[in-house]
DNA sequence: TGTACATCAGTGAACGCGCGTTCACTGATGTAC
DNA sequence: TGTACATCAGTGAACGCGCGTTCACTGATGTAC
């Protein structure tokens, strides 16, 4: 039986989970600086050097919650983009925005975690990248749906990139999709440093007293921004 | 003579300007959640509770700190737009844009003081509106000129606002630039929040990566946003 | 199935450090007559 | 100009609290024969 070393193992993983748990409901209270072993730990009913046996750090912990958070921010949005048509890519390119603000709003200290001002004294260990991708990479799969099947309308107004900016989008593209067209990229990347300005902005209180609450402002800079990566009306 | 009073007085502004300097010298090292008055008044060569002299508490310092930041960032900005001819409006807008990043990354820890994540436990007090209102105020003031003098392009794509922006867009227009159609002013925020979630996908470590270093990119979405906003090519 | 040993989880005390804020005080600077 | 008093800046000790991490330890769970 594979429940054979359990008592243990399963212990450990369970454990381990409300440790998480636990320091996920403390970032709202402190934050990721003040995040602390100690509370933990009490709320838990331990003893402090318990933890040590789970995570060697307090370093280590707060990784494990920011590769959880860009997991589940990236698995939400996959699954929204999944849930429509292959073919209606406007309507995936929304409802991927939507997911990624619903995600926001539902946990905004888990976004703050990730997207907010860097802990000091943290370094983030390069692990993190690939989960950090996962919305990105959504975006840019939708982008290149749109141009695979030749609806991608290039904008009048575009102008050529300059040199450095060209170098940078061909090195991305070859990096994540070498078919798409470089400019194509960059306006991804400005609708998607758009997409999380605007959250940022409305989650750290920026927004207050103009366009609050903003879920219209959000929705419709969010068609807008499927515009100006030229993605086409209506389905097909 | 002014002086009269001097020698406390002066003392007094001086003693209050270098506690803010080192204030600020630690938010590079420890955030603004780390922010220690025990720290500051150590290298300063005081004993701490002297800074209770100066600022009522920990807060009243950072308080402090966040509207001297809002108010440097928003005079250089202001100076920026002034250097350029009035009539030279995309010109002014440029000018702004690139003001506005120049000083982000001049001092990091100050931007990330006013547009990074909320300090935990940290009430801003109203106080700070007005200066953090500088900023936007540039960018509609440019705006407002343009439509003054009739060279405001109202972009082609353009949608009607839902019910809820509109009612938004109206009150924020009435508050702000009477004048300006709504649609308008909302394209101003778009651009805004773009600017900003640049800079801070930038500064907090996001671009890196993709467009690292992010000048150019920098510079081709502000062109850009000059576009969605409406403002003319070249001066008349 | 039963015993001997190895692994692991959790304890509790300790190290060495930090913090904000209060309070009674000394001594210098400023003010009024 | 000189004295008496009020204001203010800075001191040093104290209160009461927090933290991350290490270490020798007990006792339970798992493994090999």
């Amino acid at each position: 039986m594979n429940a054979g070393r359990t008592a243990r193992e399963r212990a450990r993983a369970e454990l381990t989970q409300e440790i998480k748990d636990e320091a996920r409901r403390q970032l709202a209270l402190s934050g990721a600086g003040g995040l602390s072993l100690r509370a933990v730990a009490r709320e838990l009913g331990m003893v402090s050097s318990a933890l040590y046996r789970y995570f060697p750090s307090r370093d280590d912990l707060l990784t494990a919650l920011i590769i959880d958070a860009y997991n589940a921010l990236g698995e939400t949005t996959e699954q929204a983009d999944a849930g429509v048509a292959r073919l209606d890519v406007r309507g995936r390119w929304l409802a991927s925005c939507h997911a990624v603000r619903a995600w926001a709003k539902g946990q905004p200290h888990e976004y703050t975690l990730i997207y907010g001002s860097p802990v000091p004294g943290y370094q983030a260990p390069t692990d993190t990248v690939a989960a950090a991708s996962r919305v990105p990479l959504v975006l840019i799969g939708i982008v290149r749906d749109a141009d695979t099947a030749g609806t991608l309308s290039a904008p009048a107004d575009v102008r050529p990139l300059t040199s450095v900016l060209a170098e940078q989008a061909d090195a991305l593209a070859a990096a994540v999709a070498p078919e798409l067209p470089p400019q194509v990229l960059i306006s991804a990347l400005t609708a998607l440093t758009q997409i999380f300005g605007m959250l940022s902005f409305e989650l750290f209180g920026q927004l207050v007293g103009s366009v609050d609450p903003s879920d219209e402002f959000y929705a419709a800079s969010a068609e807008r921004m499927a515009d100006l990566v030229g993605l086409p009306v209506s389905p097909p």
